[in-house]
DNA sequence: TAAAACTATAAAGCTACTATAAGGTCAATA
DNA sequence: TATTGACCTTATAGTAGCTTTATAGTTTTA
């Protein structure tokens, strides 16, 4: 399988196959003579592996760590849990801060409507005089 | 006023004072004779309106729009009001993707226990048998 | 006077790709 | 046979918003 191949199956471009294989998240495959890269099975695994870590917004790092979980089979599994825990709050902090973000938003947009001149817009008068909630 | 007062004025590094002043945002300040910038209270406030901006999660391309409408300010801020418009609702999808990818963390993570090999960790499993969710 | 603290520029590093450039390989076609 | 087109290769730069590093000159302080 070449590379253009397993980028359809898995649905990924080429250049992000090279990439993850250059940040050691996909092992360097076999060459053909003329030094074109030929996948295996086993290859399209680990690619799809990766890319839902992605979508569960775990970063290369953190993929990484689980490969090295992987490859260490009877270990306690305590480490990945323990990184998806960690995951987990991550997201949910994101997610409290942007909801404190939206409430400021909101109540800065509240202070103007849509017939002013920009001297006397409200927005641009509630940022520039500072008088924002603290978070 | 030099650069390092400024910093700690506005509580930013020197370095990011620099920066601004070469993405233009912060207009090039006097030259002292040695080369060190010298700053006004204008440039104080300048900055002062970059930091809140973003603070609310602008991006330097939006502080640099609501600049130049400030620079015209007998125009109607129908723009001012519109770019916040669409800034608050750029953070309302950004909360509910986040939320809709904590549901599947959490779904995720209650699929192991703290007592199993990696082998036989519900979470690796999860992933890699790839039954995510979709959004 | 010499060290500490400050300033300057330029360039690289960070994340996770994406895009571009310049070129080699291969099968099918005119 | 020449050439088109689709595919592959590497290397390099761009994205956002800084932060870090390197190297060097200046001012302040001990
Ligand atoms: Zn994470
Ligand atoms: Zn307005
Ligand atoms: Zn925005
Ligand atoms: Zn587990």
């Amino acid at each position: 399988m070449r590379i253009g191949q397993l980028a359809q199956l898995v649905g990924v471009e080429t250049q992000t196959i090279r990439f993850y294989e250059q940040q050691g998240l996909l092992p360097p495959p076999d060459r053909q003579d003329n030094g074109y890269r030929v996948y295996t099975e086993k290859h399209g695994e680990g690619l799809a592996f990766i890319r839902r870590c992605r979508i569960l917004g775990l970063s290369l790092a953190e993929i990484h760590e689980l490969q090295s979980y992987q490859d260490d089979p009877h270990q306690p599994c305590t480490a990945v849990n323990a990184l998806l825990d960690d995951h987990i709050s991550h997201v949910r902090s994101q997610i409290t801060a942007l909801q404190a973000l939206e409430k400021q938003l909101v109540s800065l947009r509240a202070s103007c409507n849509d017939d002013r001149e920009v001297e006397a817009c409200g927005i641009l008068a509630g940022i520039s005089e500072g008088n924002m909630h603290q978070q």
